[in-house]
DNA sequence: CAAGCCGGCTAACGAACATTAGTTTAAAGA
DNA sequence: TCTTTAAACTAATGTTCGTTAGCCGGCTTG
C-alpha cells in the first residue's frame, strides 16, 4: 500500500495556486513562471507533476461544470415545486462556490481559453445547464409563483449575481446557510418591503 | 477648422476593437498583432496611433469610471428619496452600458493590468463610488422602503447583475428603458409574485 | 509642380514565454 | 548499505511578445 497521507500532495497546490493566480489575472496573463513561484519551485519542475498550461485550466474547470451538472440533474429528477428548485439551484451555487472558491471563479471568463475539444464539452454543459434554469423559472412564472417578467431578463439577473458569489465569500467568508438564505431573499423575494 | 468629420478616425477604430479583444480574451492574453490584425494593420503602425498597450487599456478604462462617478455625484446631489436614487442609479448603469458595451466589461477584471498612479486612482473612485451606493441602500432600509437585509449583500448583488449587463446586452439590443424597468423590477420589486 | 507630413510598411531588438532534455538530490525500500 | 525513484534542478529550445527605428507611398497644401 504505496502512500496514503503523503504530504499536502504537491499536485494540488500547484491546482489551488493556479486557480488563484488564473481568477487574479487571467489565464493568458499568468505565467508558469508566477504558478511556480507561488508554489515555491521553479517553472520547469512543474512538469514534473502536469503536462501543460492548459492542461491545468482543463484540471480546473471541467470538474467544476460536471458538478453543476450533476446537481441540476438531480434537482430536476426530484420532485418538487418550481419555486422549491429555485431555491435548490441557489443551494448549489453557494455549496459549489464555498467548496471551490479558485476554481468557480474561472467559469466567467476564462473559459474561453479551453482548447477543444474541452472548449465544446464546456459549453455543451453551460448550455443545457442554462437551458434547465430558464425553464424552472418560465414554470415559476407559470405557476403563478414569479411575476410575469422576462424570463431571459430573470435568468440573467440570477445568475451574474450567483457567478460573482465567489468573490463575496472571499471577502465575507461565513455561515453558508445565512448566504443562501440572503441570496434567495435577495433574487428571489426582492429588496422591496412589502 | 481644420477637419470636421474625417473618415472613422483610426483612433478610435483601435479602441473600439481593443475594447472587444480585452473584453473577449482579457488583456493579458491580447497581442498587440490580434488588435492590428482586427483593425486590418500591422501591429508596428499601431504606434502611430498609441504610445503603448499599457495607455491603451488606461484609456478605454478611465473615462468610464469618470462617467460613474460623475454619475453618482448628481444622484447625491439631487433632491430624491432614497428608493428614487436606486432607480436613478439602475438608470445611469443601463445608459452608460448601452453606451460603452465595450469599455465596460473591463471594469469587472482587467483594471489590475492598470499601472500606478492610474490603478490607484481607478479603485479610490470605484470606492468611493460603492460607498456611496451602501449609504443609498441603508437609506432605503432606514426610510422602510427596503426590508432590513444585511445591505452589504444587497449591494453585492445589485453590482454584480449591473457588471454584467454588458453580456445581456450585447446579445439581446433593444430599448433601454424597457431594459431599465426590468433590472429595477429584478432587482427591487424582486421575482416573487405578491 | 514641389514640400511636407500622415500613416502605412519592413526589419530588428531584447525580454519573456511555454516547454524539453538531461542532471542532481535525497528519501524510501531492498 | 545499495538500489531505486520521485521530484527538484540547470540549461537551452524556438516562439511570441511589446516596442523602436527608419523607410516609403500618397494625399494635402503652397
Amino acid at each position: 500500500m504505496a502512500k496514503i497521507l503523503r504530504p499536502p500532495g504537491r499536485l494540488e497546490i500547484i491546482l489551488k495556486e493556479s486557480a488563484a493566480l488564473f481568477r487574479d489575472k487571467g489565464y493568458g496573463a499568468t505565467s508558469m513562471n508566477d504558478i511556480a513561484e507561488a508554489v515555491g519551485i521553479r517553472a520547469a519542475s512543474l512538469y514534473n507533476h502536469i503536462t501543460s498550461k492548459q492542461q491545468l485550466l482543463s484540471a480546473l474547470l471541467m470538474p467544476i461544470a460536471e458538478k453543476f451538472t450533476a446537481g441540476m440533474a438531480e434537482i430536476c429528477a426530484a420532485d418538487l415545486s418550481p419555486i422549491s428548485r429555485i431555491e435548490r439551484l441557489v443551494a448549489l451555487h453557494v455549496r459549489l462556490t464555498v467548496a471551490h472558491p479558485g476554481p468557480i471563479a474561472l467559469i466567467t471568463g476564462d473559459w474561453v481559453h479551453l482548447e477543444e475539444p474541452d472548449r465544446s464539452t464546456f459549453l455543451g454543459q453551460r448550455n443545457t445547464y442554462e437551458k434547465h434554469f430558464l425553464e424552472i423559472i418560465e414554470a415559476c412564472i407559470a405557476g403563478g409563483a414569479f411575476s410575469p417578467i422576462d424570463s431571459r431578463v430573470a435568468l440573467f439577473s440570477m445568475l451574474s449575481t450567483l457567478h460573482a458569489l465567489h468573490s463575496w465569500w472571499r471577502k465575507h467568508p461565513g455561515d453558508p446557510a445565512v448566504l443562501e438564505s440572503q441570496m434567495v431573499h435577495c433574487l428571489v423575494e426582492g429588496l422591496r418591503q412589502k
